[in-house]
DNA sequence: CGTATTGCTACGATAAATGTAGCGCAGGAG
DNA sequence: CTCCTGCGCTACATTTATCGTAGCAATACG
Protein backbone atom coordinates (compact mmCIF):
# COMPACT_ATOMS: atom_id res chain seq x y z
CA UNK A 1 0.00 0.00 0.00
CA UNK A 2 3.14 2.74 1.12
CA UNK A 3 0.40 5.31 1.67
CA UNK A 4 2.91 7.38 2.33
CA UNK A 5 2.21 10.43 4.52
CA UNK A 6 0.88 12.85 1.66
CA UNK A 7 2.38 16.40 2.56
CA UNK A 8 -0.89 18.48 3.93
CA UNK A 9 -2.93 17.35 0.96
CA UNK A 10 -4.98 14.00 1.40
CA UNK A 11 -7.65 13.01 -0.59
CA UNK A 12 -10.40 13.28 2.72
CA UNK A 13 -13.57 12.78 0.74
CA UNK A 14 -15.88 15.39 2.71
CA UNK A 15 -13.21 17.72 2.64
CA UNK A 16 -14.27 19.61 -0.83
CA UNK A 17 -16.48 21.55 1.03
CA UNK A 18 -14.21 23.40 3.52
CA UNK A 19 -15.65 22.03 6.23
CA UNK A 20 -13.71 20.80 8.55
CA UNK A 21 -16.46 18.15 10.02
CA UNK A 22 -16.87 16.62 6.79
CA UNK A 23 -12.81 16.23 6.78
CA UNK A 24 -13.51 14.29 10.85
CA UNK A 25 -16.49 12.41 9.41
CA UNK A 26 -14.53 10.88 6.59
CA UNK A 27 -11.33 9.84 8.81
CA UNK A 28 -13.54 9.06 11.13
CA UNK A 29 -15.52 6.60 8.84
CA UNK A 30 -12.33 4.75 7.71
CA UNK A 31 -12.65 0.66 8.67
CA UNK A 32 -10.96 0.78 12.37
CA UNK A 33 -10.22 3.82 13.02
CA UNK A 34 -12.83 3.76 16.00
CA UNK A 35 -12.42 1.15 17.10
CA UNK A 36 -8.78 1.98 17.30
CA UNK A 37 -9.53 5.20 18.93
CA UNK A 38 -11.76 3.29 21.61
CA UNK A 39 -9.20 0.78 22.30
CA UNK A 40 -6.37 3.25 22.98
CA UNK A 41 -8.89 4.96 25.02
CA UNK A 42 -7.15 3.46 28.27
CA UNK A 43 -3.16 2.73 28.42
CA UNK A 44 -1.29 2.71 25.47
CA UNK A 45 -0.85 -0.33 23.74
CA UNK A 46 1.79 -2.25 21.71
CA UNK A 47 0.96 -2.74 17.68
CA UNK A 48 -0.21 -6.07 18.70
CA UNK A 49 -1.92 -5.93 21.63
CA UNK A 50 -4.05 -2.99 19.75
CA UNK A 51 -4.31 -5.67 16.63
CA UNK A 52 -5.31 -8.47 19.34
CA UNK A 53 -7.92 -5.50 20.89
CA UNK A 54 -9.27 -5.17 17.54
CA UNK A 55 -10.11 -8.79 17.30
CA UNK A 56 -7.04 -9.60 15.04
CA UNK A 57 -7.36 -7.20 12.15
CA UNK A 58 -5.12 -7.33 9.33
CA UNK A 59 -2.41 -5.35 10.19
CA UNK A 60 -2.03 -3.99 7.21
CA UNK A 61 -5.46 -1.27 7.77
CA UNK A 62 -3.82 -1.48 11.31
CA UNK A 63 -1.01 0.40 10.13
CA UNK A 64 -2.73 2.63 7.48
CA UNK A 65 -5.43 3.64 10.14
CA UNK A 66 -2.47 4.41 12.60
CA UNK A 67 -0.71 6.66 9.98
CA UNK A 68 -3.72 8.67 9.26
CA UNK A 69 -4.30 8.79 12.49
CA UNK A 70 -1.16 10.02 13.80
CA UNK A 71 -0.97 12.99 10.79
CA UNK A 72 -4.01 13.99 12.41
CA UNK A 73 -2.69 14.66 16.06
CA UNK A 74 -4.96 11.96 17.68
CA UNK A 75 -2.29 9.35 18.32
CA UNK A 76 1.37 9.18 18.60
CA UNK A 77 3.85 5.96 19.04
CA UNK A 78 5.71 6.52 22.60
CA UNK A 79 9.49 6.71 23.14
CA UNK A 80 9.29 3.49 24.87
CA UNK A 81 7.09 2.05 21.78
CA UNK A 82 3.33 1.84 22.05
CA UNK A 83 0.45 3.51 20.78
CA UNK A 84 -1.51 5.82 22.79
CA UNK A 85 -3.44 9.06 22.47
CA UNK A 86 -2.58 12.73 22.47
CA UNK A 87 -4.25 15.02 24.48
CA UNK A 88 -5.72 16.28 21.51
CA UNK A 89 -6.96 12.48 20.51
CA UNK A 90 -7.72 12.32 24.41
CA UNK A 91 -9.97 14.72 24.18
CA UNK A 92 -11.83 13.52 20.44
CA UNK A 93 -12.55 9.77 22.61
CA UNK A 94 -14.24 12.23 25.62
CA UNK A 95 -16.14 13.30 22.58
CA UNK A 96 -17.16 9.55 22.20
CA UNK A 97 -17.90 8.57 25.49
CA UNK A 98 -21.37 9.46 25.12
CA UNK A 99 -22.18 6.95 23.10
CA UNK A 100 -20.76 4.13 24.65
CA UNK A 101 -23.65 4.49 27.36
CA UNK A 102 -26.12 4.98 24.23
CA UNK A 103 -24.95 1.90 23.15
CA UNK A 104 -25.94 -0.35 25.97
CA UNK A 105 -29.09 1.47 25.46
CA UNK A 106 -29.57 0.75 22.15
CA UNK A 107 -28.08 -3.05 21.68
CA UNK A 108 -32.14 -4.25 22.01
CA UNK B 1 -24.33 -6.91 -4.20
CA UNK B 2 -28.15 -7.33 -3.30
CA UNK B 3 -27.04 -7.21 0.32
CA UNK B 4 -30.90 -7.97 1.20
CA UNK B 5 -31.62 -7.36 5.07
CA UNK B 6 -30.33 -10.15 6.67
CA UNK B 7 -32.79 -10.93 9.72
CA UNK B 8 -31.43 -10.19 12.81
CA UNK B 9 -28.08 -11.44 12.48
CA UNK B 10 -25.75 -9.27 10.59
CA UNK B 11 -22.35 -9.72 10.21
CA UNK B 12 -20.88 -7.15 12.58
CA UNK B 13 -17.13 -7.31 13.29
CA UNK B 14 -16.79 -6.48 16.90
CA UNK B 15 -19.98 -7.57 17.57
CA UNK B 16 -17.88 -11.22 18.27
CA UNK B 17 -17.42 -10.17 21.96
CA UNK B 18 -20.97 -9.50 22.48
CA UNK B 19 -20.33 -5.44 23.25
CA UNK B 20 -22.79 -3.36 21.43
CA UNK B 21 -20.40 -0.68 21.82
CA UNK B 22 -18.13 -2.40 19.27
CA UNK B 23 -21.36 -3.22 16.80
CA UNK B 24 -21.99 0.60 16.85
CA UNK B 25 -18.68 1.34 16.45
CA UNK B 26 -18.52 -1.29 13.39
CA UNK B 27 -21.88 0.32 12.04
CA UNK B 28 -20.69 4.02 12.43
CA UNK B 29 -16.93 3.05 10.89
CA UNK B 30 -18.60 2.51 7.41
CA UNK B 31 -18.76 4.73 4.58
CA UNK B 32 -20.82 7.63 4.46
CA UNK B 33 -22.50 6.13 7.38
CA UNK B 34 -21.56 9.01 9.46
CA UNK B 35 -22.21 11.48 7.22
CA UNK B 36 -25.45 10.48 6.60
CA UNK B 37 -26.57 10.98 10.07
CA UNK B 38 -24.93 14.31 10.03
CA UNK B 39 -26.77 15.48 6.59
CA UNK B 40 -30.27 14.28 8.35
CA UNK B 41 -29.69 15.90 11.40
CA UNK B 42 -32.32 18.72 10.09
CA UNK B 43 -34.86 18.03 8.18
CA UNK B 44 -35.69 14.99 6.19
CA UNK B 45 -34.34 14.65 2.55
CA UNK B 46 -35.60 12.97 -0.31
CA UNK B 47 -32.94 9.94 -1.65
CA UNK B 48 -31.72 11.99 -4.51
CA UNK B 49 -31.78 14.50 -1.77
CA UNK B 50 -29.11 13.02 0.74
CA UNK B 51 -26.68 11.74 -2.53
CA UNK B 52 -26.36 15.73 -3.61
CA UNK B 53 -25.88 16.62 0.35
CA UNK B 54 -23.35 13.63 0.26
CA UNK B 55 -21.56 15.03 -2.26
CA UNK B 56 -22.60 12.77 -5.01
CA UNK B 57 -21.55 9.81 -3.69
CA UNK B 58 -22.91 6.62 -5.53
CA UNK B 59 -26.30 5.37 -4.96
CA UNK B 60 -25.12 2.04 -4.53
CA UNK B 61 -23.06 2.48 -0.76
CA UNK B 62 -25.83 5.12 0.35
CA UNK B 63 -28.90 2.94 -0.41
CA UNK B 64 -26.91 0.16 1.51
CA UNK B 65 -25.82 2.26 4.29
CA UNK B 66 -29.21 3.53 4.73
CA UNK B 67 -30.74 0.05 4.51
CA UNK B 68 -28.65 -0.68 7.79
CA UNK B 69 -29.20 2.17 9.54
CA UNK B 70 -32.85 1.60 9.27
CA UNK B 71 -32.77 -1.89 10.59
CA UNK B 72 -30.57 -0.50 13.26
CA UNK B 73 -33.75 2.12 13.97
CA UNK B 74 -31.60 5.61 13.17
CA UNK B 75 -33.13 5.83 9.95
CA UNK B 76 -36.96 5.68 8.75
CA UNK B 77 -38.47 6.44 5.48
CA UNK B 78 -41.35 9.33 5.85
CA UNK B 79 -44.91 8.06 4.88
CA UNK B 80 -45.02 10.98 2.39
CA UNK B 81 -41.17 10.03 1.24
CA UNK B 82 -38.08 11.21 2.20
CA UNK B 83 -35.48 9.92 4.72
CA UNK B 84 -35.39 11.30 7.96
CA UNK B 85 -33.99 10.29 11.57
CA UNK B 86 -35.97 8.36 13.94
CA UNK B 87 -36.04 9.36 17.70
CA UNK B 88 -33.25 6.99 18.19
CA UNK B 89 -31.17 8.06 15.61
CA UNK B 90 -31.21 11.74 16.84
CA UNK B 91 -30.96 11.05 19.71
CA UNK B 92 -27.71 9.67 18.22
CA UNK B 93 -26.89 12.48 15.99
CA UNK B 94 -26.85 14.38 19.80
CA UNK B 95 -24.15 12.86 20.57
CA UNK B 96 -21.85 13.96 17.84
CA UNK B 97 -23.08 17.40 17.94
CA UNK B 98 -19.87 17.98 20.45
CA UNK B 99 -17.94 16.76 16.99
CA UNK B 100 -18.57 19.56 15.40
CA UNK B 101 -16.67 21.79 17.39
CA UNK B 102 -14.21 19.70 17.88
CA UNK B 103 -13.66 19.28 14.34
CA UNK B 104 -13.82 23.35 14.09
CA UNK B 105 -10.58 23.59 16.31
CA UNK B 106 -8.53 20.75 14.77
CA UNK B 107 -8.87 21.54 11.43
CA UNK B 108 -5.58 23.31 11.46
C1' DC C 1 -50.40 9.81 -23.75
C1' DG C 2 -45.63 12.26 -22.07
C1' DT C 3 -42.92 14.03 -18.37
C1' DA C 4 -40.86 14.18 -13.98
C1' DT C 5 -40.08 12.64 -9.53
C1' DT C 6 -39.78 9.05 -6.02
C1' DG C 7 -37.02 4.85 -3.92
C1' DC C 8 -34.15 1.51 -5.46
C1' DT C 9 -31.16 -1.85 -8.31
C1' DA C 10 -27.57 -3.98 -11.98
C1' DC C 11 -23.12 -4.29 -13.15
C1' DG C 12 -18.37 -3.57 -14.72
C1' DA C 13 -14.42 -0.92 -12.99
C1' DT C 14 -11.68 0.57 -9.23
C1' DA C 15 -10.16 1.09 -4.57
C1' DA C 16 -9.76 -0.80 0.01
C1' DA C 17 -9.60 -4.55 3.45
C1' DT C 18 -8.32 -9.32 4.61
C1' DG C 19 -5.08 -13.03 5.81
C1' DT C 20 -0.67 -14.88 5.87
C1' DA C 21 3.93 -14.41 5.82
C1' DG C 22 8.02 -12.21 6.79
C1' DC C 23 11.39 -8.19 7.06
C1' DG C 24 14.90 -5.27 9.97
C1' DC C 25 15.83 -3.82 14.45
C1' DA C 26 16.35 -3.81 19.32
C1' DG C 27 16.95 -6.02 24.02
C1' DG C 28 18.06 -9.97 26.93
C1' DA C 29 19.75 -14.42 28.18
C1' DG C 30 23.17 -18.10 27.64
C1' DC D 1 29.21 -13.76 19.90
C1' DT D 2 24.74 -16.41 18.92
C1' DC D 3 20.09 -17.55 19.81
C1' DC D 4 15.65 -16.01 21.01
C1' DT D 5 11.75 -13.01 21.59
C1' DG D 6 9.01 -9.15 20.71
C1' DC D 7 8.73 -4.66 18.53
C1' DG D 8 6.91 -1.60 14.38
C1' DC D 9 6.04 -2.31 9.94
C1' DT D 10 5.62 -4.21 5.04
C1' DA D 11 4.63 -7.56 0.67
C1' DC D 12 1.39 -9.65 -1.84
C1' DA D 13 -2.36 -12.43 -3.57
C1' DT D 14 -7.27 -12.95 -2.51
C1' DT D 15 -11.58 -11.29 -1.15
C1' DT D 16 -14.76 -7.63 -0.26
C1' DA D 17 -16.53 -2.93 -0.52
C1' DT D 18 -17.22 1.15 -2.99
C1' DC D 19 -17.61 3.89 -7.27
C1' DG D 20 -19.90 5.52 -11.34
C1' DT D 21 -23.18 5.16 -14.72
C1' DA D 22 -27.23 3.61 -16.23
C1' DG D 23 -31.72 2.28 -15.69
C1' DC D 24 -35.95 -0.02 -13.49
C1' DA D 25 -41.06 0.15 -11.49
C1' DA D 26 -44.24 3.06 -9.19
C1' DT D 27 -46.52 7.31 -8.54
C1' DA D 28 -48.25 11.81 -9.73
C1' DC D 29 -49.46 15.74 -12.73
C1' DG D 30 -51.09 17.59 -16.94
Amino acid sequence: MTKQAGSTTRRVRGSRTGRPIMALLDLLGRRWALRILWELRGEPLTSRALRTACDEASPTVLQARLTELREAGFVELGDGGGYGLTPLGRELCETFMPLHRFAERWKR
